[in-house]
DNA sequence: AGTCCACTGGAACATGGGGTGC
DNA sequence: GCACCCCATGTTCCAGTGGACT
């Protein structure tokens, strides 16, 4: 049943983008001058998550490749490399410039020198959840660099700005900004079916179950990509001609379980202790949920750290916090909680 | 209004692991 | 082997915030 897999991917980058004309032609636009052998201004594309900002930044960025010899392209994802030398690490390793780079003694700043010494060829750098970075200092790094255009992807653009100095805010805010709104349903429908038709064989999905994909994923494409890949894998396992009315039940809670375990299975052991102790006793308070944690486990960290896992899980999106001061309480954020398929 | 106190989060500092160069 | 360097992680300190209480 299923025909490419590929297509169904997180990652996957259309051959053509549906419905964001006005947001492509904007982006193409500031990385024009590439084209001929200029500097491109930085670029900020903000947006709710699954309104395709990193779909369309890789295509441009795809497209331009195809137009212009000498062009790379690196795409970082900040959330996973969120230490400045992190970033600069794998933007260099993209470039094949890491050879005897060593993670533990090469200077920062020799790193950059690294990059400004690279002149082989332009280079666009997809920064993508860009105000994951812990520290933003990277991006004054990267700024400095002629032949580095960036394409800065984050959720809202006061969370960017609100945590970088005033030298760089003054840069950002000069930047094209291209803003990306949350899908209608029926744009997302036309999506999945673009999607379905590609990567799924004839009749395996019906009209009306893609309308109640897109209804349930609420504008985040790829939740309802997600959902329409984990409906499709479990048919294929089990061997069915086409998606059942019951599997799709599954499918949005499946697809939301899926996107949680990833982020669980990035806590430290500590980490995971806190966010068990909020499981099983939520919604609770940070005095006792340090008082259990450090019954609980060997060797415990003070309550300042464990105040960081905290707000570093309420990130994660795997906890919710209430309350600001005295009343704050700390409760997980249970998936099957939001919006079933109906 | 004033005080207390729990909580938050920034900043500076300390520690430890892993690597280099002599 | 050892001094040194770098990054990641955790700790200490502290100012700011806001609810509860007098």
């Amino acid at each position: 049943m299923i025909r490419d897999a590929r297509v169904l991917r997180a990652g996957f980058v259309p051959s053509e983008i549906e419905h964001r004309d006005a947001e492509l032609n904007h982006l193409s636009s500031v990385l024009e001058p590439i084209t001929n052998g200029e500097p491109a201004d930085t670029a900020i594309v903000t947006g709710p998550s699954g309104t395709g900002k990193t779909c369309l930044s890789k295509f441009v960025t795809e497209r331009l490749q195809e137009e212009v010899l000498d062009v790379k392209s690196t795409h970082v994802n900040c959330w996973r490399n969120y230490t400045r030398f992190r970033v600069l690490y794998q933007i260099l390793d993209d470039l094949g410039k890491t050879i005897d780079i060593h993670r533990q003694s090469t200077p920062r700043d020799e790193l950059v020198d690294r990059l400004q010494q690279y002149d082989d060829s332009r280079t666009v750098v997809i920064l993508d959840e860009v105000d994951q970075l812990e520290d933003p200092s990277v991006l004054y790094d990267l700024h400095s660099i002629e032949n580095i255009a960036i394409i800065c992807i984050a959720n809202e653009e006061e969370q960017l700005f609100s945590r970088v100095d005033d030298r760089l805010v003054s840069r950002l805010r000069s930047s094209e900004h291209v803003r990306m709104d949350r899908y209608h349903n029926d744009q997302l429908y036309d999506i999945l079916q673009a999607r379905a038709k590609r990567g799924l064989d004839p009749g395996t999905v019906t009209e009306h179950q893609l309308y109640r994909i897109a209804d349930a994923a609420a504008g985040d494409a790829r939740l309802g990509i997600g959902i329409l890949r984990s409906a499709a894998g479990k048919a294929d396992r089990e061997e069915y001609e086409e998606i059942t009315d019951d599997l799709l039940l599954d499918a949005a809670t499946d697809a939301r379980a899926q996107i949680k375990q990833r982020s669980l299975d990035s806590l430290t052991p500590h980490q995971r202790a806190v966010y068990d102790i909020v499981r099983k006793h939520g919604p609770v308070g940070p005095s006792e949920i340090h008082d259990r944690y450090t019954d609980e486990v060997d060797d415990p960290r003070t309550k300042r750290t464990v105040r960081t896992y905290l707000s570093k899980m309420e990130q994660y999106n795997l906890l919710d916090a209430e309350g600001t001061s005295r009343d704050r309480e700390y409760s997980i954020v249970d998936p099957s909680n939001t919006s079933p398929i109906q």
